[in-house]
DNA sequence: AGCACGCCGACT
DNA sequence: GTCGGCGTGCTC
């Protein structure tokens, strides 16, 4: 018998199949890690096929030293899973590997957590004496209960009596492993009646198929959810749930352990590499049957799924934008499909893409118009900036969300002041000559920070002391250009000394649990104003928020992106959606430049129909997605000649290919990247969109033609996100 | 990625 | 003569 194997390393050059003899008394599954020969070394690899003949001269072939495994760790839908990976993302068969197993199960780092359990001895329970209240006590709860961990009988009955108890022979000691479960305070959650859309949405989500559960803010999607997977669960299946990084509440969290206890497990970026390891083994095994997490939780080693769930489905953190890249869309898709069981994509405001894919029924279409608490709306009031301007009013609020802030405080009530712009200030420029204060490394422009008084690039993080004045022509006239969190919440702080205001963005929630730990002090602040990112947007219910602010809605508009009326759509509905969550009305006040523009037009009325129309219309007469596709060839570099000339390479190549294809290639160019240097290195890009009828083939030629041109491995991104 | 092999310059 | 620079190529 001969093994396919993938060596566990992160070489373009060594991304491909090995194959391998297997000893005559080597018990070898498809899925476990082997270490193999390789050259003069022994790596780490996975067997991803076993046949009985080999491709490769068979003289040739070495055997597989050992397996680490005795039971595949990749079950077979994964297996394929990387292939389908592999083939439509351009991904490394090593890296896509990766993002099955957690990182403690490579290069056999396996740290397992040990504990000791007491148990009695049945034999020699007389010898308690008949005094000794508390060991008695111990045995009884033994006996209840079976073996238990030292660490609970300990805190119930005290360390001597256990110490006692052991001396004596009667409790056995034992070490066991046991699992870290991510802790979170349990809420019980009282069982709410489902209105009539919810029950529907309920029954009609059984089917092979993807379902788009559109659902106005605050219309009960998570109840939804909850009945599906508790459905699905009482059917003997098992359930993914995937969040966005950024909403991965405690809320959210705590809802779904009261509800499914010890059968959920979490996965995502904020638990230690041993939390990690063990969630991912308590859902291998069984024990756990409802993977929650962000988008990696996507690889969940769950088979016989009942259903897969993305929330927020809109969400770019879905999108994996560093390598390896992928949409973790596609990945739901393939499993769901795999698994012959319905995926659920639910959003207030769904992507472009997915609701023209439910118009034309490649989605089914689900909605949910009403909010679970009967309550209206908040009212949206837009103010025109220039307007406040002309009236003399320069500041950064306007005369209507002072007056309604005024109400807050007066109401003892809280607000939400949202701005999409960490820092003190965008960047620094001189009124004089014009001159941005950029990152040396980066081309970017630097933001300032008042909290340490230095200017830092946000792209790699390195700092630089406040200019006093320009660089270029020596004026001291050098100021901050538009306003950021830090800012906005400095002003209000001095016009409501008396009021709590909170901060939250990136840089007061790098800290493990400062997330919490802001929002557990904005709900115990009334009155409180909670200025934030969109980090505030998401998922929190306060009572008492009663105002919304959104100091500046153009900010995310006027970006050089086809998706930024979308977002700002998107990111305006889900803010104003914060507002009077419960008994109190609440409103939602909108600053802009331009009030006329059709995305605060349809935002500020909540009506997606009519922003999709309007949107897909654009998009139809723009060229842009989803009717074409939109690819990004990006090549770094520190040394500027080398990715020129790759670049130059490249480029001639593929434009050979609009002889093959024509008017299928609507457009192509070569040009630095729009952030020319990120960490020292060069970045140029090739862009192209295309027609989607070919664009498979296109992609498919292009990629080949890059791939064979440069050594190391190159971005290729499709309809990329943002374009730095 | 690592490691061998190989073909040129400058040293005990 | 040999030591060592790192370019090129291979790893089942």
């Amino acid at each position: 018998m001969f093994a396919k194997v993938i060596i566990d390393q992160d070489a373009k050059a060594l991304d491909r199949v090995f194959e391998y003899k297997i000893p005559e008394d080597l018990d070898l599954n498809v899925g476990a890690r082997v270490y193999v020969p390789f050259g003069s070394r022994v790596l780490q690899g996975y067997v991803i096929d076993l046949n009985e003949n080999c491709e490769y001269d068979e003289g040739k072939l070495k055997s597989i030293i050992s397996t680490l495994d005795e039971q595949p760790v990749i079950k077979r839908e994964l297996l394929d899973l990387m292939h389908f990976m592999v083939k439509k993302n351009h991904l490394k068969y090593s890296s896509t590997l990766r993002l099955f197993l957690p990182s403690e199960m490579r290069e056999g780092r396996v740290k397992e957590l040990f504990e000791n359990f007491y148990s009695l001895n049945l034999d020699k329970i007389d010898q308690v004496s008949t005094r000794a209240k508390k060991q008695i006590e111990a045995v009884a709860y033994l006996k209840e209960n079976g073996k238990t961990s030292s660490a609970i009988l300990k805190e119930m009955f005290g360390q001597s009596a256990i110490k006692a108890l052991f001396d004596k022979g009667v409790l056995n000691k034992e070490k066991e492993q046991v699992l870290r479960v991510p802790s979170f305070t349990k809420m019980t959650q009282k069982r709410v009646t489902l209105n009539e859309y919810q029950q529907n949405a309920i029954d009609s989500i059984c089917e092979d198929k993807t379902y788009l559960l559109h659902g106005v803010t605050g219309s009960g999607k998570t109840e939804v959810y909850m009945n599906l997977i508790e459905r699905e669960l009482a059917d003997g299946k098992n359930a993914i749930m995937l969040v966005p990084e950024i909403s991965l509440t405690p809320q959210i969290m705590s809802n779904f352990k009261s509800r499914f206890g010890d059968l959920v497990a979490l996965l995502h970026s904020g638990l230690s590499a041993g939390e990690r390891y063990d969630e991912w083994k308590r859902l291998f095994s069984g024990q756990a049957r409802i993977a929650i997490g962000a988008r990696s939780a996507i690889f969940a080693p769950l088979d016989n799924l009942g259903i897969i769930i993305i929330d927020e489905e809109h969400e770019q953190s879905y999108i994996s934008e560093s390598n390896p890249r992928y949409d973790t869309h596609d990945v739901a898709e393939f499993r769901a499909r795999a698994n012959k069981c319905p995926l659920v994509l639910g959003s207030a405001t769904p992507s472009i893409d997915s609701y023209q894919k439910a118009k034309e029924e490649a989605y089914q279409l689900i909605e949910l118009p009403v909010r679970a608490n009967g309550k209206e709306m908040p009212i949206v009031e837009t103010i025109d900036m220039m307007n406040e301007l002309r009236a003399g009013n320069s500041g950064m609020f306007s005369n209507k969300l002072l007056a309604e802030l005024v109400n807050v405080v007066n109401n003892k009530k809280q607000a939400m002041i949202f701005i999409n712009r960490r820092g003190y200030s965008s960047f620094m420029r001189c009124r004089e000559c014009g001159y941005i204060a950029k990152c040396s490394d980066c081309d970017v422009s630097l933001v300032y920070h008042r909290e340490d008084n230095r200017l830092k690039c946000h792209y790699c993080g390195k700092q630089y002391r406040v200019l006093s004045r320009c660089p270029k022509c020596k004026s001291e006239n050098i100021k901050q250009g538009a306003v950021g969190t830090e800012q906005v919440a400095d002003k209000l702080k001095e016009m409501f000394p008396q009021v709590k205001v909170l901060r939250m963005d990136n840089d007061t929630t790098s800290t493990k649990n400062s997330h919490q730990k802001i929002l557990e002090e904005f709900k115990n602040s009334k009155p409180g104003i909670l200025v934030g990112t969109q980090m505030i947007a998401k998922g929190h219910d306060f009572e008492d928020v009663i105002l919304v602010g959104i100091v500046d809605g153009d900010q995310t508009l006027y970006h050089t992106d086809y998706r930024s009326s979308e977002r700002t759509f998107q990111l305006i509905t889900q803010v104003a959606g914060r507002a009077g969550r419960s008994q109190a009305e609440g409103k939602v006040i909108l600053q802009t430049y331009s009030p006329k523009h059709y995305v605060y037009k349809f935002a500020s009325n909540y009506d997606y129909k009519g922003f999709y129309r309007k949107e897909i219309n654009v998009r139809a007469t723009a060229q842009f997605p989803p009717y074409t596709r939109i690819i990004r060839i990006l090549f770094s570099d520190i040394n500027e000649n080398n990715v020129r000339e790759l670049l130059k390479i490249c480029y001639t190549e593929i434009e050979k290919l609009k002889a093959k294809y024509g008017a299928d290639i609507i457009y192509m160019d070569a040009m630095k990247s729009p952030i020319q240097r990120v960490q020292g290195k060069y970045r140029y890009q090739i862009m192209m969109r295309l027609n989607l009828p070919n664009a498979d083939a296109i992609e498919n030629d292009a990629f080949e033609i890059v791939d064979k041109a440069s050594k190391t491995s190159v971005f290729f991104e499709i309809n990329p996100q943002n374009l730095s």
